[in-house]
DNA sequence: GCCGTTTTCGGCCCGACTGTTTTCAGTCG
């Protein structure tokens, strides 16, 4: 059993022991444990063996004896009794917004309600409100709450969904007759959330049913939903849908361009082949007037790959994250699709959390982690004092931590810490931060993360003040909410990057999955305003570095170039930026 | 359940907000 696994469970225990009423401190220490676990940088089950578990600090008596059970073992009785005695429609109420743990013991208590559907009946017949402390707010805000969850857990975001999709596309890889393998759909397209995963094979046609029914037979595979010759689907055990199709190296390019979608991006391409004559489907292009039906033999054309497809139409090569039929077959067509930002383009970047606050990991740990994927710079942007849950810093601890930056970047010449600061915008769009402490970082990140049930337009006049001030270089996070399950807070998005051209504000483009604040529409409108914009991780671990690549995504659908993203800047070239910056606001 | 220069018991992060009830518990970040 990996850390991954063992922590998901000591969290679920966690969890677990808070719907059951435990001693919230307890409950803590478990949800403590699964996050030492999951930051861990040795080897789990060395640290087992070892007994070294124990000497961890937040790992004790109680944790380090349930880890070894886990790894060893790969069970935990303690675990599977608490789970049985908490029927799992109890612990499914969590997602829902406003509920917590407390709320759910009682409703499961009193009403002896168990499921989603039960809870939803409940609340239709009115019995919510006459429990004591529940009330018709409430059991208005459970039916909205429900109605939310129906709408997004068909959904998955993409940094859940890859892993999976990556594990499944290998294994297909290495089947016998295989010879291709991408992945496809919302997934290769970068979209933030996918609706299941599609990978496409190609395979000998004398091997395809073998292939299919390896597929289908994989360990994580939970159900099987459809099972045939070119075309398997299955449910994971992840919950993820997995569809896999198997067509010939002829069909390849026009199978893989068909099922990365859009929907939208394939209609207008069918209906530009339909204007040049053409029939356009998964297999090929045919004459339309012999409307010939699927076969290899039967192509009007042959194309290698999707490049082709493209080039046969008069368009450049659209690049999977502009396919949205949103401007881009224009561009295609007058050869003038921006030349997008890459992963490989990005230099450092400037949001990431240390020890010092919330974060995983040290500024060292950090710091090499970025020296490792071969970045020039790291700005640091740990919490301050108002973010107290976050263990947000003082202004002592500010300096003191400037202090041990200064210390690191002794240690080379071609890379280097920054120092910024993540401040709170507070309710009336002043900073927790003095001018003073402020004006000694290299940098200034400013985001909200409190009172974010204000009107649009008090919380975008908060903003608006907030990023007026002369220190603040950078516009972290629009939302502190997740994708899924949560709204984001109201906000006048084109009134707050209006005021940011003014005021030169930089808008981050928060790339943590589960925080995709700024959606590419808005990236686009910051473009055409000409602010520029920064990708960045929002990270909190060395792993969590990596999600920069899910800003690059979303970086390209708002059709940013190198020139418009501050991280594809060089490490001089960004120093030189932040101080001429600060100079024009003084 | 974990921790300890306040060390074997007592404290553990906290402020804002909401919905409830009318002073507070629960939820969230």
């Amino acid at each position: 059993m990996d850390k991954k696994q063992v922590a998901d469970i000591l969290s679920e225990i966690g969890t677990l022991l808070e719907v059951k009423g435990e001693n919230p401190f307890k409950c803590r220490a478990y949800h403590a444990g699964a996050r030492i676990v999951t930051s861990l940088t040795q080897d789990l089950s060395v640290l087992v063996t070892s007994g070294e578990i124990r000497n961890i600090k937040g790992i004790g008596d109680a944790l380090s004896e349930k880890i070894t059970e886990l790894v060893t073992t790969g069970k935990l009785e303690y675990y599977e009794k608490l789970k049985s005695s908490v029927p799992p429609g109890v612990l499914q109420m969590l997602s829902i917004g406003g509920i917590g743990p407390a709320k759910v013991r009682v409703l499961s208590t009193t009403l002896k309600i168990a499921t989603l559907d039960e809870l939803e009946k409940a609340c239709k017949e009115g019995k919510i409100r006459s429990v004591e402390g529940f009330g018709k707010k409430t059991e208005e805000n459970i039916l909205a709450g429900l109605s939310a969850l129906k709408t997004y857990s068909a959904r998955h975001l993409i940094s859940s969904a890859e892993p999976v999709a990556k594990t499944m596309a290998a294994f297909v890889a290495k089947l016998k007759g295989v010879s291709r393998v991408e992945i496809a759909g919302s997934l290769r397209r970068r979209a933030e959330t996918i609706g299941d995963i599609d990978i496409l094979a190609v395979a000998k046609e004398s091997e395809a049913a073998a292939v299919m029914q390896s597929f289908t037979s994989h360990p994580d595979v939970e159900r099987i939903t459809a099972h045939g010759a070119t075309k398997s689907s299955v449910i994971l055990l992840s919950g993820i849908s997995c569809d896999l199709r198997i067509v010939n190296e002829l069909e390849f390019p026009f199978a893989l361009n068909y099922f990365t979608g859009s929907k939208e991006h394939n209609v207008r391409l069918r209906s530009l082949a339909r204007e040049a004559g053409y029939s356009l489907n998964e297999y090929g292009f045919s004459k339309i007037e012999s409307q010939e039906k699927r076969g290899a033999s039967k192509q009007a054309f042959r194309c290698k790959d999707e490049e082709d497809i493209y080039r046969m139409l008069g368009l450049a090569y659209v690049p999977p994250e502009l396919r949205e039929d949103c401007g881009e077959f224009e561009k295609a067509q007058e050869k003038k699709l921006p030349q997008l930002v890459t992963e490989q383009d990005i230099k450092g970047t400037f949001h990431c959390h240390t020890t010092h606050s919330d974060g995983a990991h040290s500024l060292s740990e950090m710091a090499n982690a970025a020296r490792t994927l071969g970045w020039q710079y790291l700005g640091i942007a740990d919490h301050s004092i108002s973010a107290s849950y976050a263990n947000g810093m003082t202004e002592q601890r500010l300096k003191k931590q400037q202090k041990e930056i200064d210390l690191l970047n002794q240690n080379w010449s071609n890379f280097r810490i920054l120092k910024g600061v993540e401040v709170d915008i507070l309710a009336d769009g002043s900073l927790d931060f003095s001018d003073d402490v402020l004006a000694g970082c290299d940098y200034v990140v400013a985001s909200v993360h409190s009172s974010f049930k204000m009107t649009e337009q008090q919380m975008t006049e908060r903003i608006v003040q907030a990023i007026s001030n002369r220190n603040v270089t950078m516009l972290g996070h629009l939302s502190g909410r997740l994708l899924l399950q949560r709204e984001s807070y109201p906000l006048n998005q084109e009134q707050v990057v209006d005021a940011a051209a003014k005021c030169g504000t930089i808008i981050e483009i928060n790339a943590h999955p589960t925080r995709l604040e700024l959606n590419w529409r808005m990236c686009r409108y910051a473009k055409e305003k000409g602010v520029r914009v920064a990708i960045n991780p929002d990270a909190h671990t060395m792993n969590g570095l990596k999600d920069v690549r899910f800003g690059v995504g979303i970086a390209r659908k708002g059709w940013l170039t190198r020139q418009d993203v501050l991280n594809s800047m060089t490490l001089k070239e960004v120093q030189q930026f932040l101080v001429r910056r600060k100079k024009e606001r003084e």
